[in-house]
DNA sequence: GGGATTACCTACATGGTTTAGGCAAATGGC
DNA sequence: GCCATTTGCCTAAACCATGTAGGTAATCCC
């Protein structure tokens, strides 16, 4: 009965892998157990249940993209800073579509309070300490870089952007200098 | 053997419901033959398979959320144009959480471009006629729009702007304005 | 080397997907 | 109104994923 050497942070690197090939919503725990020549049975003593699986395969690309991102944004300033925070986003999502996809699951409370989530904030709160803005809009301009570059990854994963003859890009360069002229004009104007 | 009355489009109907009451992922066939009260198997003979019945449950939800776009856009223009177009994805995701994730189902390239999607680009190129912009930065802006807005809701969806006190709907409005001045500065400094 | 722990096993219950084949109810032509 | 056809729903069964219970063999550690 030879051992493979199951451990939980094997099996949480493994499923990343698996999501980056199948896609996130494909990882199953018989899938993985597959992957190692192991019954299915055997990989609940390493985790808890599919979901458990799945959430510490989150929290994993979380602290990766993190760290990405941390470093993308060393030593630079003002749009430089926007346009690094914002490729290493995009990198990452291409470069491992599934591990992005389970950035977005659903965290409960406790978890997500908890994981590198916090971190992701922060840096963008560091992000926007570059152009001048106060409270609450600071606030908002997180949401909205958030959401953009959050939107802009998705749609471009799902194909949207390949209908017409206009290089993907190109857009995203039009849209983060977009926005840093944006941010850069200080506050925005009240809606009359 | 009292026939309930099953067709193609009542359980895509049926389906789009469900999704809303538990979320589109969890939307089975089995789940479905049990709200109509049949079993599983009798489903086969109107969708070819789930993913057959989810394709169609999305298909549904692009038409019904165009023709509420397009009521919402009906003789506006400029920045209420724009606020109404965001407005109509965002109330349509609160009120239909389930057919909103439905939307964003990844569709194959023929099926994709028969779909009412096609119609929400058309839509989003009507608003942005509203602002000045020449080719390419209009292909551009269409990008942006799509993927604030929809950025927007899903992290709103995803509980990711429950972290602070800052006020959604303050955020939202914000974004519309910040949108809406950009656009009305015509095209945008060119990068330096 | 022996006892405790750990890694993996078999077996099984439960539930979703899908195909095949069948009968009964509805439909429509005469 | 009767028969033929079509259609709606059925049962049965194969397949696969999740998750639990309990067992055995490998490894660790003194």
């Amino acid at each position: 009965m030879a051992r493979v050497g199951l451990s939980t942070q094997r099996l949480v690197v493994a499923g990343a892998e698996l999501a980056d090939e199948v896609g996130f919503d494909q990882v199953t725990v018989a899938a993985l157990a597959r992957r190692f020549g192991v019954q299915t049975a055997s990989l609940y003593s390493h985790v808890k249940s599919s979901q458990d699986l799945k959430t510490r395969i989150a929290l994993h690309a979380l602290e990766e993209l993190a760290d990405l991102v941390a470093d993308a944004l060393a030593g630079r300033s003002g749009r430089d800073a926007l346009a690094a925070f914002a490729d290493a986003y995009r990198d990452y999502a291409a470069r491992h579509p599934g591990r992005y996809d389970a950035t977005r699951l659903r965290l409960d409370h406790a978890t997500a309070a908890a994981s590198a989530g916090v971190r992701h904030a922060q840096m963008s709160r560091a992000l926007l300490r570059g152009y001048d803005l106060a409270e609450p809009d600071q606030t908002h301009a997180v949401r909205m870089l958030g959401s953009v570059f959050h939107g802009y990854i998705s749609l471009e994963a799902a194909g949207s952007f390949s209908h017409t003859a206009v290089d993907p890009q190109a857009s995203w360069t039009w849209i983060i200098d977009s926005l840093d002229a944006l941010l850069r004009q200080g506050a925005v104007p009240r809606h009359a």
